[in-house]
Parts: structure tokens; C-alpha cells; sequence
DNA sequence: ACTCCTTTAGACCACCCCGGTCAACAAGAA
DNA sequence: TTCTTGTTGACCGGGGTGGTCTAAAGGAGT
């Protein structure tokens, strides 16, 4: 494994991103050994070699992926916004960028996330924990409840937000399967995305006094 | 095939319901026709003696899926009903309402709309064809817009219910896949969906005069 | 009791893929 | 030349695959 470290860049990379993607597509147990160093160009040994098996390159990977996710977007996050649109814009604009730069990443951590974690060495499940209470202080910390209008719960409205959120993502995830989108596009995406989250400051804020 | 027909019901449905999670949760490639027999509690000559292989069971069970998606589900909707919101309650209590039915049914269709069809024969397909257009016909026909409020784009509107929606049900999803959920709680589940839904009347309809 | 037909189970087939090993070899340094 | 390090892919035992087939069980008619 630390031979694997002085590998050049370029090939780390490629190692790296049929893994991640094997693993993404496939979960553990399914995921095929073989079909990663056919993915990645090398022979079959180089693997064994640098990795002594297939659970410690799992382990491997998921510390790489928990790494990325921590220093490239949650601690990127600007936590003084009270507005929580506007820290929504900032969360998923960043989200979206770290997808495009790092899209094997990104999809080996959705899977990783859903999956259960009990055979995971402590060090990472308290890598994720840590993770995880980031994303939680991401989304509650310091929300400023009272932007919201008062003639409906504005809890409701918080979560609607959050499950339009969802959708729209989910919606995005499915058409970049099927090719519909270039990642290319991301940036008129952003900017569409943006203007649904203004059309909900219109209806679920007070009216602005002016 | 014809000789599965005969069966009796208890056991008809055992296999039926063993084929369709298997195939949900593993899809057509997958899916171990072993795993089926155990599950179905037959002998493994049993399955094929009823179906000549396993492309045949599954475009049976292609065909019963979109069957009763089509007149459990689909057929029942009041399209009469004009407001969007109205509509969308009515679509979504009678979906989850097949699913509690139809759980195995609903799983395996969700994740059949998904896959590609290119294969199956083609009175799969227009059966398939005419069921998309239905659907799309319960989201969008006679949908009366003059009930958005104005100053906002009432195209957008609609689109964030419909994100909200997929938003939501995939919590569902997620929350019934790890059991959080029992099946018997969904009454309470539409109760607070509706909450939600007349949320977003008060804050995307017109305000009603009186 | 005997026959005949249908229904049933699961051992078995050839095949494929799995994670992991290892002997052989290539490249370069000393 | 020798020693070290990097590299390959054939190979291993094990296990799962879709599908077949034998042999037995069950039931109806006589």
C-alpha cells in the first residue's frame, strides 16, 4: 500500500477511478477484482501488489473518498449565512462542483453512505461520523427560522425545501445516467437550479418591507 | 406457462412474489433463478417446467406488473379533477395504496421503468408505451393554472411539486428499505404528505377571495 | 393391484467468474 | 553479471449460473 502512494499521479488515478467506480456500480461484495484491472490497464498482480486484498483496498478508498468530501466541500461551506436558501445555493452549487471534479469520488460516496458501515476499522467509522455531524451543522446550524412566513409551519416549509432538494437532484442523477447531460452543461444547471430556490424565497419568506 | 395459470392461487402468488423481488433487487442479468425456487419454496425442475426459461418469466412477469399498475393504479384516477394539487394528493394515496397491495408488483416495476426495454417483444412495449402515456396524462391533462399565483412563473411552480414529490417518496423509499417504516404506519404517512401538500396551496395559490 | 399420466424434487451438467497466488520475466542499478 | 524491484497473466480451488433429466410420488381409472 505504500508502494501504491509513490505510484506516479497518473496512474494512481486511474487505479483509483476504476475502483471507485466498480465499487459504486457494483457494493462490495459484488464488485470484480478483475474487472478493475482491466478498467485500469494493469495486470492482475499489480493489485494484490499494492493492495494486500480486496477488503483493503475497499478500506483504502473509502479514506480517500471520506478525505475529499471533508477538505474539497464540507469544510469549504460557509457557515455564517443565516439564510437558508442562499446556504442551500452555496451547498449544492460546491456539491455539484466537487461532482464534476471528482465524479468516481462522488458516486462511491452515495453507495458508501447507504451501505452499512459494521465492518468498517473504527478510525474510518469515526471519519464518518465526523463527516456526517458536518453535514448536519451544514443544513441546521444557525438557520435563521425567521425569514420564513408565519401563516404556515415554517418547520414544513424547511422540509419541503429539503425534499424540492432531493428531487432535483435525484432528477439530475438520473438524466446524467442516460446521457441526457454534459457535464459541460453543469453551469446552466446551477443557474436554473438557482431559480427555483428564488422562486421559494418569493413564496415560503415574509414579504421584504422596503 | 399455461400450466402455471392452474395453480392455485397461494402458491401462484409464492412464486410470483419470490420472481419479482429477485429480479427487483438484482435485475434481469442478476437474478439467480436459484434463489427464486428457494424462495418460492419449490423444487429448481418446477420453474422451468412452468416457464420454458428465464427470459419467459420475466416477460410474464413484465406483462402481470404493468397489468395491475395499469387497472389497480392507473385506471382509478379522477382526471376530472382539475387542481393540480388535488390531483397529485389523489395519484400519490392511490400509489402508495397499490403498493401496500402490490409491494413486490410496485418494487419491480420501479425499477423495470428504469431499465432498457430493447428486448422485449414488442407487445410488451406498446402495453409499456401506453402506460407511460397515461401516466403522463394524469400530471398534466386539464390541469387548471389559473390557480397559481401570478407573480412567480406557474411553470416553475409545478415543477417544484413535482420535485417535492420525488423528493419525498424517496425518503419513503429510504426509510422503508431500512425498516423505519412498518407498512401498517402509512395512513399516518398521507396524513402528513397532505399536511405538506396543503402547504404549498396556501403558499402557491392565488389567495383566496371571500 | 396395475397402468398411465401429471407433478415434483434436486442431483447434475458444462460453463463462467471469483479473489488470490506464483512462476516467469523485464528493467535498471550496482 | 547479479541483485532488486516492478510487472504480467496463467492458474488454482471454490462457488454460482441457467437449464436438463432421472427417478420417484401422486392420483385417477379400471
Amino acid at each position: 500500500m505504500k508502494k501504491f502512494q509513490e505510484l506516479d499521479e497518473e496512474k494512481k488515478s486511474r487505479i483509483l477511478e476504476a475502483a471507485l467506480l466498480e465499487f459504486a456500480e457494483e457494493g462490495y461484495e459484488k464488485a470484480s477484482t478483475n474487472n478493475i484491472v482491466k478498467q485500469a490497464g494493469i495486470g492482475k498482480g499489480m493489485l494484490f501488489y499494492y493492495f494486500k486484498n480486496k477488503k483493503q483496498l475497499y478500506h483504502y478508498l473509502v479514506e480517500y473518498s471520506l478525505t475529499i468530501m471533508q477538505e474539497e466541500y464540507m469544510s469549504e461551506i460557509d457557515i455564517s449565512e443565516t439564510d437558508f436558501i442562499e446556504r442551500m445555493k452555496e451547498v449544492t452549487r460546491l456539491k455539484w462542483e466537487v461532482y464534476v471534479k471528482h465524479p468516481a469520488v462522488f458516486r462511491f460516496a452515495s453507495t458508501f453512505f447507504l451501505s452499512d458501515m459494521d465492518e468498517l476499522p473504527e478510525r474510518l467509522k469515526e471519519q464518518y461520523a465526523s463527516l456526517q455531524e458536518n453535514g448536519y451543522a451544514l443544513i441546521y446550524k444557525d438557520i435563521d427560522y425567521t425569514l420564513f412566513r408565519e401563516d404556515v409551519s415554517s418547520e414544513k416549509l424547511f422540509q419541503i425545501i429539503q425534499y424540492f432538494l432531493g428531487g432535483y437532484e435525484e432528477r439530475l442523477r438520473i438524466e446524467l445516467k442516460q446521457q441526457l447531460i454534459q457535464l459541460s452543461d453543469f453551469d446552466s444547471y446551477v443557474k436554473e437550479f438557482f431559480e427555483y430556490l428564488d422562486v421559494l424565497k418569493v413564496t415560503f419568506y415574509k414579504e421584504e418591507r422596503q
